[in-house]
DNA sequence: TTGCGTGCAAAGGTTTTGCATGGCA
DNA sequence: TGCCATGCAAAACCTTTGCACGCAA
């Protein structure tokens, strides 16, 4: 059965919650309690039954901690770029550069693998960098 | 209650196993059914608390997949390659290219963001996008 | 009437916890 | 004896599914 023609008020409301929270990630129960604080009544298999259908439209980037998934908003034009997360603070860059574009058509062409640019990359920033630095000073 | 502090049969079988599929992520119950092929009993409950202190210990990586984990054991040579994860199927693909050597020091050092190898970038694989390919017809 | 979205309750599946047992020093 | 690891069973937990109801076209 197909889901997700309609807009609907609960729709709304969960997005509404993802958008102004798009500097993190939050689970379904977040967005739960969220709402119920704020006398909106929305079901948990809604919210779950939503987010799945981000997800697959590639609206959403997660992240699975301890057993539960966490999900943060990605505005449109996350699609034209890439992610550098920071293993340390959390924080993730967005980034355009030739260079990864030239990379992701040589690994599509030579490794056959198509390089999804809505993941993020792994490593550590620079505010980090240093921090690690003078620690062990 | 501490745990890990001896070294067991069960814990060397488990080692044993994770060793040998370094190259693909395994899950629980992977270790779980080759071990019950092998004769060996294992509880699941042992497995899983090897793999928690495996875990914290940084000698795996691991990836939740439709709310399933996945570990994989680390050599400590994966620091000189990098890892394509296939995001329909899980599989790990390890590769080494010059391309992928140039980015990480352009974005270095025009990013100022130093990136882990050992992290996953993710995507689909050959055979997945064929698959996918094959469904839309 | 038909089709879709919703939310409750129940199911499903993975992971963790409680506890008695057994091994080893 | 004391300490730890093990594994069963049960619990805990998140997520999905089944189904009846409600609403709108």
């Amino acid at each position: 059965m197909k889901y997700g023609t309609y807009q609907t008020v609960q729709k709304q409301l969960i997005l509404r919650f993802l958008k102004q929270n798009q500097n993190r990630y939050v689970s379904a129960n977040d967005i739960l309690e969220y709402l119920m604080n704020h006398q909106e009544k929305v079901g948990l298999t809604t919210i779950y039954r939503f987010l799945n259908v981000l997800e697959e439209e590639k609206m959403l980037r997660t992240e699975t901690i301890k057993n539960t998934r966490y999900f943060q908003y990605m505005k449109d034009d996350c699609k034209n770029h890439f992610h550098l997360k920071c293993e340390k603070c959390g924080k993730v860059e967005h980034f355009t550069c030739e260079e990864m574009k030239d990379l992701c058509q040589h690994i599509g062409k030579d490794h056959g693998f198509k390089i999804n640019p809505q993941i993020a990359i792994g490593g550590v920033c620079k505010k980090c960098q240093k921090k690690i630095k003078e620690d062990q000073q």
